[in-house]
DNA sequence: GGTACCTGGAC
DNA sequence: TGTCCAGGTAC
């Protein structure tokens, strides 16, 4: 039985023993036993160690406050029922038993050395589709370099979409993370993981784990970590050896699988200019996607039949600085009738006008890109700290693999040659680059005259792969024959 | 359904 | 080199 830090109760029950004691003649053990009997226990030794449990299970845990700021916030509207699941949420009470769940899945995390935050959605919050992402969240976000609200503008064009998992012991599900500011007040952060409500009650205690750059969520109310993470078979238990993977072991883990894919031509998966990237991406066990986050574990794969210009990433203007307000709008007013359809397809630098007589202007004192027409109108503008967030949120850590397209019976294959490592973009080179005219940027807009619709695939920003070193630091090659 | 991204080209 | 272009998905 714990003597120092003894509590208010046993003491009560070990002054109420020495008094029965002393009106009985009976032993101190012996009054203890009676009492623990008159409480439904056999005797002292497992009353006393039911309370010690009991105490334990009530003190708080370790986890933040369930949060409900957004609710104050004008943007979330509230009915009648509504007001009913806010009152469910604020006298939630979490069982001692799933306390205890809750505090062995902390331990199991926290043995395993992995950085967490914790968050618990309410009714209210699920209904809404909102989670306040909480002073610990971010902070959290913050030391992975996972994402900072403190520099994310409010309102939905500063929202921040990333890839975020569901995580189980025998499966993974992928889902879409949300991370915002709303426009009101002072835009307390919020995030929001699509199809939450699937994955968890309200009053569950949810543990955020940062791997490869996505938000992945164990719901620390249902699994037994303990158990789960010494099992090898358990995705639960992958997920945590992920996390503690050293980089290059995840790059040196690629490149393997690289070489091995190498060894033989691969057949085109898909017809069509992007089969290669396709392919590879395939082969490697990736899904095709339009997701801004990198492919494998945190590097961006970029494949190429051996071309010479590469895409580094694609960005629209800000439209709020730019004259023009939408693709279409300068598809309109610089495009060009081409067959059917209308078209705006051309490359724009800072070095010459193009046939369209667009051409770049870079603003230094401004940080911005300016795409100027040569009747002197300004057609859209993209800041520099734009352009930096997406080539770091791109390209932090990258391989560049070059591919033989070689035709066997017919059909096209790829032959993989040499992978190019690179780490870290001199973001403070971006700038620079687009101005001398290395980096230039494609429009690729079309309306098309069989159904009127608009199409925007770029605009590309583009570099040829010789100045890759004008951008990065050091790449490295590999060759993976 | 429109927009914004992804994956990449040829001449 | 510049001019112009391709098949896809997420929301």
């Amino acid at each position: 039985m714990p003597k120092k830090s003894e509590s208010r109760y046993i003491k009560n029950i070990k002054s109420a023993a020495k008094k029965l004691k002393s009106e009985r003649g009976i032993t101190q053990t012996q009054a203890l036993d009676k009492i623990s009997q008159d409480h439904g226990f056999e005797n002292w030794r497992a009353f006393g160690a039911h309370i010690v449990d009991s105490e334990q299970a009530n003190k708080p845990l370790p986890v933040p406050q369930l949060s409900l700021e957004f609710v104050n916030d004008p943007d979330v509207e509230f009915d009648e029922s509504d007001f009913d699941d806010l009152e469910e949420d604020e006298n939630r009470e979490i069982s001692t038993q799933a306390k205890e769940i809750v505090l062995s899945n902390l331990r199991a995390l926290a043995k395993a050395g992995v950085e967490f935050s914790i968050f618990e959605p309410t009714a209210t919050g699920l209904k809404k589709s909102i989670l306040d992402a909480t002073q610990p969240v971010r902070t959290h976000f913050e030391l992975e370099g996972f994402h900072n609200y403190e520099f994310q503008g409010q309102g939905p064009d500063h929202k921040v979409m990333k890839v975020a998992y569901f995580a189980n012991n025998d499966d993974f599900k992928k889902t879409t993370m949300s991370l915002y500011r709303p426009n009101t007040k002072k835009g307390d952060p919020r995030m929001w993981f699509r199809g939450l409500g699937e994955f968890v009650t309200a009053g569950d205690q949810i543990a955020i784990v940062i791997v490869d750059g996505s938000a992945c969520l164990i719901n620390l109310s249902v699994h037994d970590l303990k158990k789960d993470l010494d099992d090898h078979t358990s995705r639960l238990c992958e997920l945590i050896n992920q996390y503690n993977k050293k980089e290059n072991e995840v790059f040196d883990e690629l490149l393997e699988k690289l070489k091995e894919l190498a060894k033989s031509p691969l057949e085109n998966l898909r017809k069509g200019d992007t089969g290669v990237g396709f392919t590879v991406e395939t082969r490697l066990g990736i899904e095709a996607n339009s997701s801004k986050a990198p492919d494998y574990h945190g590097i961006e794969i970029k494949s190429g039949r051996s071309q010479t210009r590469t895409t580094l990433f694609a960005q629209v203007p800000d439209w709020t600085l730019s004259s023009c307000k939408k693709s279409a709008e300068i598809l309109d007013k610089y495009g060009y009738a081409r067959d059917d359809d209308f078209k705006l397809y051309c490359t724009v630098s800072t070095t010459r006008e193009n046939t369209q007589g667009l051409r770049f202007i870079y603003d230094q004192s401004n940080d911005q890109v300016i795409e100027v027409h040569s009747s002197g109108e300004d057609v859209a503008v993209w800041t520099g700290k734009q352009l930096r967030e997406r080539l770091k949120e791109k390209h932090s850590e990258t391989v560049w693999i070059q591919a033989e397209s070689v035709e066997i019976n017919g059909v096209e294959h790829f032959q993989l040659l040499t992978a190019i490592h690179t780490k870290a973009p001199i973001l403070s080179q971006l700038m620079p680059l687009i101005h001398a005219g290395i980096i230039t940027m494609d429009h690729l807009i079309k309306r098309s005259g069989k159904t009127g619709r608009v199409s925007e695939k770029g605009p590309l920003f583009k570099i040829n792969k010789k100045d890759l070193d004008l951008l990065f630091p050091e790449p490295v090659s590999y060759s993976l024959k």
